[in-house]
DNA sequence: AATATTGTTAAAAATAAATTTAACGAACTT
DNA sequence: AAGTTCGTTAAATTTATTTTTAACAATATT
């Protein structure tokens, strides 16, 4: 083996291990916030390598090709994997977002969305019955108290989704970049 | 049984009802974020019932002492639930944070800044082989370019984190609140 | 038309996570 | 000091999730 050889394997592993550090910390960040370890995995194998098909994700991450197959349509439906089309192939290619701010976007305010439409349903359907309580002098003094102190517990949270709401508004219309400009100096 | 007696009846029945919207709502939401069913309906009752000890916690929710102990635990270490202190009582009294504003603060910004932490470690431990292979003129020309591009790409997503990084501070601050005030029309 | 290739679905197996039972330990009470 | 109360820890169990194996459907290729 010549010496150029050694070298370039040599390199090569340090590359190996570099990418390995970057995936490994991808996936356990994603972990954090409820996405599985291999599907944390996968995505930051595909951030590193960029386009793949299901065959490679299998043999990269030495799994079988269902599991890839539901991994990557998890992550399709967080908006953090595309699929891309490849004129002549009839194998699927997937790409991962590459741009952070696009997939903490579509990551979070999917999630918050749903987070304030479910609980101002909740609330609206919660308040109505204690309204009923509250206002039916059928009812002891203690209990309908006991109503319009929840109700009144209830109604003010909403304040909390409607800054949610416009939170989310903010952060996908962009503007949240005049308050907080994404700087360039990374170094 | 008068008729009184009745009405209150069915009054605590609707109550019931509206607590428990409002409570599968929350739990609903945080299994949303990875926290888990039951940890999140601990959440939504504490939220709802106020201070509750451990034998409260598990008569309410059906459940033995340890895994509310755990399960408190949990929320704790979210900064979701503090211990109250009663005195002259050797025990724990446990109480949900009612402001969703603090919550959510304590939430996002403890993992954003794991994820922050983790990210960049890895960037610059990945960074340095890299750079020690694009630097190394015994190596071919193609793996030495490809390094670089991995590089690149790493580098630019430093990015991201910088820009997660000031906005962790600007909600902490609460600065944030100049941009999105907190409306307190919740009708 | 028969055979590959590619991706998905469904049931089974393996793995991981949550929950309980049981036992312990600390702090108070008598 | 003996007995209680309250909370935690550790092992065992249960339950849920992930992963695989196996079968299938769709599309292309021969």
């Amino acid at each position: 083996m010549t010496e150029q050889l050694k070298n370039d394997e040599r390199a090569l592993e340090v590359i190996e291990q570099a990418k390995e550090a970057v995936i490994s910390a991808i996936a356990e960040t994603m972990d954090l916030y409820g996405v599985t370890h291999s599907a944390g995995r996968l995505y930051g194998t595909m951030y590193i390598e960029g386009e793949m098909t299901l065959d490679q994700m299998k043999d990269r991450l030495g799994m079988t090709k269902p599991s890839m197959s539901t991994a990557v349509k998890k992550l399709q439906s967080n908006a953090m994997v595309q699929r891309t089309w490849k004129k002549g192939s009839r194998r699927e290619y997937f790409t991962a977002e590459r741009d952070f701010f696009k997939s903490f976007i579509a990551f979070y305010c999917e999630k918050w969305k749903r987070e304030v439409e479910m609980n101002l349903v909740a609330i609206d359907k919660a308040a109505k019955g204690l309204e009923s309580v509250m206002n039916n002098d059928q009812v002891s003094r203690g209990i309908r108290d006991y109503a319009g102190n929840l109700h009144e517990q209830i109604i003010d949270s909403k304040k909390y989704y409607k800054w949610l709401s416009r939170l989310i508004d903010l952060i996908e219309s962009g503007e949240i970049f005049q308050f907080l400009p994404i700087e360039d100096d990374a170094r």
